[in-house]
DNA sequence: TTGACGCAATACCATTTGGTATCATATACA
DNA sequence: TGTATATGATACCAAATGGTATTGCGTCAA
């Protein structure tokens, strides 16, 4: 049984959400997403880091900055869990997941 | 837009998910509910006030006692939240994959 | 090599959160 | 009625959390 906890703590805070939400456009360095945000970077880093445990983004070094990109594999894990709660999700969730996995094998 | 924060809130919590999955099988009072953990009965008094706030449960007076339900219907908006981050995934892949096709042509 | 820039790390603070303990309220039943 | 049972509500505590401020470390460019 994966650990779900780190997923569902970092998906519970609305930044990091939207952090969420913005890598999904492209990603981002720190101060690039710090400045959607009216906290310090410092703060955003910390998000961050929790995203990262969770398994929803990765950073890689791009020199002196640090490119943040989104990962939505680590979503599989909480998916898995409605999926166990209630049936009625499976349906949607399977169709949901057989056009990733239709894209993948393509 | 709907508040997703309270949902998401409420499945942050290992044992607010653990009694989600036990009302998967049937409905239960606070005392039921609190066999199977160890932590006294107001703690769990207080995780059914968030599952509630979060729409994922409802209860209904039965007698001296209170009948605590599932309500699946709750777990809409955080499914809707993950399309979202998902589609653009797919979005992602597309892009990726023409890109891959036009340098192996070029 | 020397700044300047971007990020990492840490100390520190206020608030929230998960928990207990305790007391109050409502209902079933002898 | 009176008592036991089930829940509700509140005060309080320790730990986690989200934030700032500050300091330090690599890396790019003149």
């Amino acid at each position: 049984m994966t650990d779900l906890q780190p997923t569902f703590k970092a998906l519970a805070d609305p930044t990091r959400r939207e952090i969420l939400a913005l890598l999904t456009k492209e990603s981002l360095s720190i101060a690039q997403l710090a400045k959607n945000f009216t906290m310090t970077r410092a703060a955003v880093k910390k998000h961050l880091v929790v995203l990262q445990a969770g398994g929803l983004i990765h950073s890689d070094v791009d020199g002196r900055s640090r490119r943040n990109s989104l990962n939505t594999q680590g979503m599989a894990p909480v998916v898995t869990w409605i999926e166990s709660i209630d049936a009625f999700w499976t349906d949607r969730l399977d169709t949901l997941k057989s056009a990733l996995e239709k894209d993948l094998n393509s």
